[in-house]
Parts: structure tokens; C-alpha cells; sequence
DNA sequence: ATGGCCAATATGATTGGA
């Protein structure tokens, strides 16, 4: 099974290049975040087409996140639990039968958290710690489980071309790697890490400063694997190309292959 | 030269991204 994470930055600018892109790379599952519109406004019926059933879990001009899958879904959960009072949208996880049991799936856009100052870093934290005691209770589980998408965290200086540049950012300042470290050590496994100890593998450039021709880069979209997933990963790497595509997202896709 | 973007929104300056 080929599972994927891809912040696409705008499902409605990017339909083409999301179309293309399951084309070429042939994934099963989908984790898609910032679709940026509400659930009626997704291209749902051009991703059906294609063979896919979608779920999504949209909000009106940010964030928003989705699931496209080959198979169908036995389950769907809308929303992060641990606050109810959280409007925006920015978690959705699905459950899926394979010919050797169940697999769990969850499309994660973790909140940026710039400027650290301001109240932005807080719920940042917050989230961070919610998706701790989440990702607790699913481990409990004990079933193959991915956690895909846009963590806004940059794990380690192996993951950023410039570390001295970032070092105030809320990306990857020491409190938020902390956090980061303590949901990884609940027994997740980074599957891009796992498969590739390589410096200078990054998974977003930014539109600014030519970063992208320079490879000024960071790796902040990753797929968490329980004990179980990791037992039967074959493989994951950074689909870097589709960086270079006219008007493309400044994220690319991250892609696993699962022997599930 | 150390800057340079992009998307959504009652489409014009603002907000958010990272």
C-alpha cells in the first residue's frame, strides 16, 4: 500500500498538478492538507473519477485537510479531540481494510505557530500536546498506524539547510522539537528517516528568496508509523520534482510504500 | 546588491503562511 502526505496550498490552484501528480505516482491513500475551502467546494467528483473515494474535513479560506483512498473507509474522524472550543480544521483519520487486516490513517496540519510572541505559539503547543494524548490512545490500539502531513516542525539541523536562520522560528525552536521528540518516543517511527539518513532531503522551499533554486530548504512533512506500519515499510522517499512544475505548491509530496 | 512569493477575500489591502 502507497500512502502519501502533500500540502497542496489551495486544492482549487493546485487540481491540476494534484491530477497529474496521482497519476504518475500512483498512490492508494491521500493525506492532503491546506485544501483551503469548504467541504462542497472540493474537486471531489474529479478525484472520484480517478478512481478514489474522498473525505474531507474543509473550512472556509485556510486550512482544511482531506483523505483520498483506493479502498473505501470502514471509519472516519473529523477533528483532533481534546478541545471542543477548536474551529479550525486541521485533522481527519480513516480506517481501511487490506487483504492482511486494518490500517489506520490520519492527514495532520499542525498549527505553524509564527510569531512565537504571540498567542499563535500557545495553541501551537496545545495542539502538539492533544495530538500526543491522541496518538497514545490509538498506539494502544496496536494496529499498523500512519500519522501523515504537515507536522510545521522541523525534527533536527539535519533537516534545514539554514539552521542558524530558523533558530528563532516556531518551527524549530528547542520547545517545539521537544515536543515533537516526546510524541516520536511514544514508539513512532519517521519513515523518511528510517529509510534515508541523507543531509539536504527537504520537503518545503519557500516562494521567497529563490530558496527553492538554491535548495534552501526544510523537511517538515513527515509520516509517523507505529511499531506495526514500520514492521512493513519497504520504502519512502520525497517526490522533489513536482517542486519545479509551473505555479506549484511550495510543499512536495512525501510517499511510503506499507507491504500491507 | 542579501531582495525576491503566493493564496483567499465582496478585487484592494490585509491576513496567513513558514
Amino acid at each position: 500500500m502507497r500512502i502519501a502526505t502533500w500540502n497542496v496550498n489551495s486544492v482549487k490552484q493546485r487540481i491540476d498538478h494534484l491530477v497529474a501528480w496521482l497519476g504518475e505516482a500512483q498512490p492508494d491513500v491521500v493525506c492532503l492538507q491546506e485544501i483551503k475551502c469548504v467541504d462542497e467546494a472540493f474537486p471531489t467528483a474529479e478525484i472520484e473519477a480517478l478512481g478514489y473515494n474522498v473525505a474531507t474535513h474543509g473550512q472556509k479560506t485556510f486550512n482544511g485537510v482531506a483523505l483520498l483512498s483506493k479502498r473505501p473507509f470502514d471509519e472516519i474522524r473529523r477533528g483532533l479531540p481534546g478541545d471542543e472550543e477548536d474551529v479550525q480544521s486541521r485533522y481527519i483519520e480513516g480506517v481501511f481494510s487490506t487483504d492482511s487486516g486494518v490500517v489506520r490513517i490520519a492527514s495532520i496540519y499542525l498549527p505553524n505557530g509564527n510569531p512565537p510572541d504571540t498567542e499563535k505559539y500557545p495553541y501551537k503547543l496545545a495542539w502538539m500536546d492533544r495530538l500526543i494524548r491522541h496518538a497514545k490512545d490509538l498506539l494502544a490500539l496496536e494496529e499498523p498506524l500512519v500519522l501523515a502531513g504537515d507536522y510545521n516542525v522541523i525534527p533536527t539541523p539535519r533537516d534545514v539547510h539554514d539552521p542558524v536562520a530558523w533558530a528563532g522560528d516556531a518551527l524549530f525552536l528547542p520547545q517545539t522539537r521537544a515536543k515533537f521528540t516526546e510524541l516520536v518516543a511514544l514508539g513512532l517511527t519517521d519513515a523518511f528517516r528510517a529509510c534515508d539518513i541523507r543531509e539536504g532531503q527537504y520537503s518545503f522551499w519557500d516562494y521567497q528568496a529563490g530558496a527553492w533554486q538554491k535548495n534552501n530548504g526544510i523537511r517538515i512533512d513527515h509520516l509517523l508509523l507505529s511499531p506495526e506500519a514500520t514492521d512493513r515499510l519497504a520504502s519512502c522517499r520525497i517526490d522533489k520534482h513536482v517542486r519545479s512544475w509551473e505555479k506549484p505548491s511550495d510543499h512536495v509530496p512525501v510517499i511510503a510504500d506499507l507491504r500491507l
